[in-house]
DNA sequence: GATTTCTGTGAAGTCTATTTCACAAGATGA
DNA sequence: TCATCTTGTGAAATAGACTTCACAGAAATC
């Protein structure tokens, strides 16, 4: 696993050093800025997964900041310094589009949950719309490859005609074009005598779409 | 669970009786042919999910048969009574589409373990190829759609546009079009005040989803 | 060796999913 | 009240998935 960057804005040098140091002290990669301006430019080459900014600053304040941000790079979660703990600011924070929110007074620990926290809940996020995912799903959204699929795990293995026939297709292309898109995605494979059957990868897919088809049934 | 149907066809009939009984005895519902003909006819208003059916027989053998069957019912499991366990007469049996066989002097077990064995394999290839799994999988497989359940898995509730700023997608028309498509599948649902959240559903999904999303990198 | 069956490829057509655009009613805030 | 933001709808354009058709080499069978 990779170490996490995380960025820390705040004019306040007192403040802002602190919180670096918690964060180093807890093995994340931290890079403190004294003004918003500043951090936009460093954004790009930085790349964190997660800032820390404050409400109050001059210049710009990270109210104004959020939109910016959120806007050109969704996946970086933002957490909000805010002066007092008022409802108001929790809220229009929240609104604006800040994850998450400290209240000024904050202890070392409150500090750690948030950031832990949010970076849960972005590995969360990014695991769901991981890219590989729309593929594999794709695949197995059809019923011909279930079918597929369904008749390999039970007769192991099969050549293409008797694969044809099983399902009862007239047209062997149509399932030839099926079979590709298996290959493709390595749930099936072909051995030397160009028989077909199940990868390990698609007997786990196997098993996974039978809990799916209990939870949908449920 | 409904009663399941199995057909039995064999000319020589004290076999044939004794097979039903058997099977009648073990609650399952069974119709006695005395020739593949005759099986052919009833067989679209029997609707057996099973057929048990002799290989040698005068007309029609169980060879002949098969294919007919199979043609017209992919779905329907067929178990060939074969007069010796010769390996021919399996392997040709098989490949033919038969799926499974019994060597003919065969015991009272056999023939419930071969029957039980055989509507499990067409209950689990059903299971796979229930149609309601396409949408719902379809559903799935799109990114964006995986990010607002990510998201509305977080913030337990959000508004149409803060989902749209949210996912950082700049045509808010294109959100509303998933989030339909969502709503279609259960998966997500809209509230009193215009806000969408997970259905109970769709929280089973998400957490389908991260399972998935484990096996799919392991 | 001739014929049929098996295993495929690629192009073209069809059907479905997704995106984009133009527009609008209702809610909200200045 | 006027302007703006929210939450949509529906049509048209586009992209992608799936099917169908025409063909062909390899393997099996006669």
């Amino acid at each position: 696993m990779t170490i996490e960057k995380i960025m820390v804005i705040d004019d306040d040098r007192d403040l802002r050093e602190s919180i670096v140091e918690i964060l180093e002290d807890n093995d994340f990669s931290v890079i403190g800025c004294e003004t918003a301006e500043k951090a936009l430019q460093k954004i790009k080459l930085v790349a964190p997964q997660l800032i820390i900014v404050d409400n109050m600053m001059p210049g710009m304040g990270g109210m104004a900041f959020l939109p910016l941000v959120k806007n050109d790079y969704p996946n970086i979660k933002i957490i909000m310094i805010t002066a007092f703990s008022t409802v108001d600011n929790a809220v229009s924070a929240m609104k604006s589009g800040a994850d998450d929110y400290l209240a000024k007074p904050f202890k070392r620990d409150d500090l750690l949950v948030a950031v832990r926290r949010n970076l849960e809940a972005l590995k969360f996020e990014q695991q769901l719309s991981e890219s590989g995912m729309d593929e594999t799903l794709a695949c197995l959204s059809n019923q011909i490859r279930r079918q597929i699929l369904a008749t390999l795990s039970r007769k192991k293995e099969m050549r293409f005609m008797d694969i044809t026939r099983h399902l009862g297709v007239s047209d062997h292309t149509k399932v030839n074009f099926h079979l590709k898109s298996l290959k493709a995605n390595n749930l099936i494979s072909q051995d030397r005598k160009k028989t077909y059957r199940l990868t390990p990868h698609g007997v786990k897919m196997v098993d996974y779409l039978h809990l799916l088809s209990q939870r949908l049934s449920s």
